[in-house]
DNA sequence: ATAAACGATGACAATTTTGTGACAAGAAGA
DNA sequence: TCTTCTTGTCACAAAATTGTCATCGTTTAT
């Protein structure tokens, strides 16, 4: 449960502060007070998160984050900007550039322990190629193939390439609510621009298949929070 | 529950003082000796709670105040003045100022330390993500399911999102008193222009559910006050 | 005792959220 | 090129949620 967590942060204050904070909360830190000492400390070991300043003094933390994001060995780490301004074009750019999330400066140590306590706890780990199976279905990421047992019997479903995916991630993370936005994110990928509707009409056509199997019961609305794949029953509140 | 403490004081040897103190105490501490210079610091970080003298070189303390309480972002933070005066209109206009306590100096560090432990203890703490076991109910933020044991046996509520959000503020925070616009504050968000009343057709609501379990009297009528969400039984009240 | 204040409750209409079929643009393949 | 599939969006239907109100029961104060 410990993470290793890199504070990116020139103003020494602040950097102190944090990281006694953090060590605190029992985390392991590393302080970095440049991009270039920053980039130098993960080489040798790669933390579980990054805090990252905006400002530093060789290089944008926009840039670094940019950099970060472009290495398959950093690629997946966690990034929390931490930015002195509030306009909403930053924000927009800070998460764009692969940020996770950002805290706007001045920043209480208390909300940052939570976002980061909330980005660590996010951190779903990455699918595998192993084959699910959950609730009578079975799905093989290496065959593309989904099966389901239906009265001792295998059937395979036909499934398209989105469903596939969307199934396999909500599968990997079965019980487990996700937005709409989330599933954007990690099924389709970053930076899509779609709507979130559009996560509608995939469950649709997910349960539709599911339905061939009499299994359309595993896919299951939350109102007003998202979609759960889920083998527990979805219970109906007794009546008055 | 660690929480992070700027002095603001410009005599040195005191200003130490109680900055090793309120360390040994567990405390993180920044120190500013002028009004100007905590200034600065409370761009960057926002303290839990600001201990600020009376006579500063540049500004005075009580503006000072006036100057934290005026913005949206610092107008929260909880301030005791330290202060070497001990009229009367003296404590009535730093109270006013916004105060929240106040401590005349010579003080002794046991004194400092016990206003501001009562101080931080009315701060409320944040929601997290944890399961939430109170009472027979079962709250997962996670997979939004609300479960009670009755009689050995596992039930599902079905909730509604606000219900949901009500439930799990009022587990979070159980056994303490919450106003409706508290409640309104914060578990319908800050800037909603929602009556009080309504809080009570959700409590109303909350509490139907829970009647199907036999769980009603978790959620208490404090009347004058507000809500509560008690394990203990609401107690009948001994006339004196 | 009576009035005033406060809270509980049921009803309801407006709003929000989700389900669903259709469709057009594009991708893939023949 | 011409099908065939896939997929994102839309419009509308269906369903659930939610804020407010009117009313009634209780407690508190005068």
């Amino acid at each position: 449960m410990t993470a290793t967590i890199l504070v990116v942060e020139d103003e020494l204050a602040i950097q102190e502060l944090i990281a006694l904070n953090l060590k605190k909360a029992g985390y392991l830190v590393l302080c970095a007070d440049s991009a270039e000492q920053a980039r130098k400390m993960s080489n040798n070991v790669l933390p579980d998160l990054i805090l990252l300043d905006w400002m530093l003094p060789d290089l944008s933390g926009l840039e670094f984050a940019r950099k970060l994001r472009g290495e398959e060995r950093t690629k997946n780490i966690p990034i929390i900007m931490l930015t002195a301004r509030t306009q909403e074009h930053d924000k927009i750019s800070g998460l764009d550039a692969g940020a996770d999330d950002y805290v706007t400066k001045p920043f209480s140590p208390r909300e940052l322990l939570a976002r980061i306590k909330a980005v660590l706890r996010r951190r779903i780990p990455e699918i595998s190629d192993d084959i699910l199976e959950v609730g009578g279905l079975r799905l093989d990421p290496v065959t593309y193939r989904v099966h389901a047992e239906t009265a001792g019997k295998l059937i395979e479903l036909s499934v398209g390439p989105t469903e596939f995916r969307l199934l396999h991630f909500l599968m990997a993370h079965k019980e487990r609510v996700h937005t709409r936005t989330q599933l954007l994110n990690r099924v389709w990928g970053d930076h899509v621009f779609i709507e979130d509707r559009t996560v509608d009409v995939h469950i649709r056509r997910l349960r539709k298949l599911l339905e061939q199997v009499g299994k359309e019961h595993l896919v299951q609305t939350v109102r007003g929070a998202g979609y759960r794949f889920s083998v527990e029953k979805q219970e109906e509140s007794a009546e008055l």
